[in-house]
DNA sequence: CAATTGATGTAATAACATTACATATCAAAA
DNA sequence: TTTTGATATGTAATGTTATTACATCAATTG
């Protein structure tokens, strides 16, 4: 029920996914992140794809449900849960004018919905929170 | 800042798709509802998409973005907030199994996911909230 | 070595959504 | 009543996102 305590060895085009989505803040969709792999041999959606599915699993990267996007994971690395998010689940507020996403982490927001989870009997696997929305620097 | 306080006149097109989806509890993607409404004389998606717009305007209808697919709003009419949740965000939380979406509002959720964007001055416009599990039924 | 497993390459197709343009309807304004 | 503007509709084409199917390659292991 969590994240591998090391960081887990990449394979090439994971590396490469990876460091695409790393070196910028802004979410990515699968087809510009190939376009952006092209040069690098990149040819066809599944290989971005197939590395996605593994950068997801292993917590490097998530997925923006509402823009169908991705995002390098960008918590700080000491969140008041420990490491990474393994037990927690994660917030974002997506700025819909300059792209910019803040990812965040509220433990109270947490409970509340584990709470109304477990009074339903309701068995969680995985929660989206996005809020949109304009940043500060857009917003003024 | 919130729905209207009666009910809106629905066009043609917007009422048969809305009656699509109030018949069935399970969230409908827009091509399975072209498809519902064929004998309807619907032949193209922008028919749907364009009452689905409509349908989303009037909160009578919440598309769940992990989805990417429609429901009916089922809200209880005398939520905490009063008419409707217009002022308030609303919860889903979607069997994998079953298909079953339950929605829900929760006060203390939307404040604090308010509060941290009063503080980071994000301007929210949207917030999507979806957990993604095993209803009662299908995690007995 | 054979067998297994995981990663990769490629093509084709499916699923979801929008753009562009034409036409229709209806109610206010002239 | 005719014009005008706003809203709704019909249709085709296209754009965007994601998956299925199948072949190949490389490392591991019995
Ligand atoms: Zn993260
Ligand atoms: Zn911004
Ligand atoms: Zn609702
Ligand atoms: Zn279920």
């Amino acid at each position: 029920m969590n994240a591998p305590v090391s960081a887990p060895v990449l394979t090439k085009n994971q590396s490469l996914v990876f460091d695409v989505l790393n070196r910028t803040d802004a979410p990515m969709s699968a087809y510009t992140i190939l376009d952006k792999l092209r040069d690098h041999g990149f040819r066809a959606p599944l290989q971005v794809y197939r590395a996605l599915d593994k950068l997801l699993e292993f917590g490097m990267v998530h997925r923006l449900e509402s823009l169908n996007a991705f995002v390098a994971c960008a918590h700080p690395e000491s969140e008041c849960c420990g490491h990474g998010h393994g037990h927690g689940s994660v917030a974002f507020a997506i700025c819909e004018s300059c792209g910019h996403v803040s990812e965040f982490h509220d433990h109270e927001v947490d409970h509340r919905l584990s709470d109304w989870a477990k009074r339903k009997g309701f068995k969680p696997a995985k929660t989206t929170i996005e809020i949109r929305g304009l940043c500060s620097a857009c917003a003024a």
